[in-house]
DNA sequence: CTGAAAGCGCTTACAG
DNA sequence: CTGAAAGCGCTTACAG
């Protein structure tokens, strides 16, 4: 038994770190955790982490543009060796230092314009197009949308794809039918609550985000209101749950785990630095199930 | 303007923390990030440790042993300040070690015994109690449960809880419908189709875990069996679309953001080391709602 | 091939 | 009060 085993010796990898400038640690930061979409993401990261030997230290911005910050702040003094972001909100301080300070970094799933670095998302346009044509040939024509910040690019490309399709067949959204939301669940049920009030009320509503479509649900729930016999419903991100309910709920899915591997794959090349990584593009999917129906039909 | 802003200075934490000797830095190995109980906890955690002027670093074990064996070598040679474990099965040498190296432990949810550590959990043998007296009044005699890994003490104590009561009522649960899971979805799912494809199939099914219950809801949502028409269905573990299925789900809520904000609070005081903090043992709470019926009672 | 020295970037105790 | 020096625990380049 050598010295080391007996004194149960652990290496210090502060020290080790300080002198080989490296930690073999990656950062990343999401904007909640609360998301199961965001977890799942985080999880496919963190194991293509393990598998190249790197540790990952996660931050969660709760969509909190200075808590996302303070968690860069943290991550760059820690030193760690890349970095990946799914940023809150625009761009913020230390995301620009981060950016010209030449520590790897890439975009997921979210990202801000103005910052070179390469974005690893889904594009949810043709899924979102799909949808509303889904809901046009069952007649829908009192479409609403319970959309993510305009601001952020998911939040703005769903918008988007939502009402330029609607527009396109001919069943143009109302204003009054056009909720923002902050992509969390309160504001789903907010959105919904008020969607009800209205004098005409929609025949189908799309949630752009899984969270704000379990709200939603929930209010639709209290509210005694049958889906899709009264309302049809949709929601942006697949989980598991979405096929347990009754009805079952028609959803975009997006390839989380792709996701989070193609990212993390991503920063040791940016480290070598020899080549810019191109930034990956993957397509959402539309899953159809049961909680769109005909407009005016039976329960 | 200061050079340091001029500059984007940095100060380096690695170089900081060696020298003062501690990284403001906490540790939390969590047996599965695919839980939303353990990521409930572990926001819980990160918001207790930030408030107090520490990061958090996750590690996620996945059930597996080595896993986290391989986590807890990390954080303790990246000299984390103090260490909450949740720990997947039983005891494992690095655990030994931190726990005589007089690192800061704290055991969450689930613990080893051998290790002298305060713990924090949920007791969950009076609402498991509440359930069985539930089923039973329902009249309930064919009883089967899900559990977990009985090496582990919430997986020994729900299966022992739900045995017990069932025993001390009169309606002693056979062997054939006690199906031990691993606390992962796929587990649940084939757990209750061997449970489907018993002769004499239960009345009522008890899972010790929202993900084991996920997966024996999908098998029951994919057989067509009807809830509770055919089948009573309850689960430990709360989670927030159990109240959006058709019926709801009944099911054992735990405090889980209590929990996770007891244990972050406990490593300080550990840290000062006057006090050893006692365990803290908060209680589980059944929630009932529409899943659990009169046996043969129609849909 | 082996072993002593230098240095990573901080903080703190100490000399001036 | 200010500023130079020592030292945290490693690794690596270098002298012997």
């Amino acid at each position: 038994m050598t010295s080391a085993e007996q004194l149960k010796y652990r290496p210090n990898a502060l020290a080790r770190s300080l002198r080989v400038e490296n930690t073999s640690t990656l950062g990343l930061v999401i904007p909640n955790v609360g998301n199961p979409f965001f977890t799942a993401m985080a999880r496919a990261v963190e194991d293509a982490a393990r598998e190249m030997g790197y540790s990952l230290m996660i931050g969660n911005a709760d969509e909190d543009p200075g808590k996302e910050s303070e968690y860069l702040n943290v991550l760059m003094e820690k030193r760690v060796d890349g970095l990946i972001v799914s940023p809150a909100r625009a761009i913020s301080p230390p995301l620009n230092e981060i950016a010209r300070s030449g520590v790897p970094l890439v975009f997921l799933d979210r990202y801000v314009k103005g910052i070179e670095a390469p974005v690893v998302r889904a594009d949810g346009r043709k899924a979102v197009d799909s949808l509303v044509e889904h809901l046009v040939d069952l007649g829908h024509e009192r479409l609403a949308i319970i959309s993510g910040p305009p601001e952020t690019v998911p939040g703005r490309e769903r918008l988007d794809a939502f009402l330029r399709g609607a527009e396109d067949r001919g069943v143009p959204v109302a204003e009054e039918r056009v909720k923002i939301g902050d992509f969390r669940r309160e504001s789903g049920l907010r959105a919904m609550r008020e969607l009800l009030e209205l004098n005409e009320s929609p025949t189908a509503v799309f949630a752009a985000n899984n969270l704000m479509g379990l709200g939603a649900l929930q209010t639709l729930s209290r509210a005694g209101v049958k889906i899709p016999g009264e309302i049809s419903f949709a929601s942006f991100d697949d989980v598991s749950w979405f096929e347990l309910t009754t009805p079952s709920v028609t959803a975009i899915a997006q390839p989380t785990a792709e996701l989070g591997a193609a990212a993390a794959r991503m920063l040791p090349v940016l480290m070598e630095g020899r080549e810019r990584p191109e930034s990956v593009i993957l397509e959402a999917e539309l899953v159809v199930r049961g909680s769109c129906g005909r407009v005016g039909g039976a329960a």
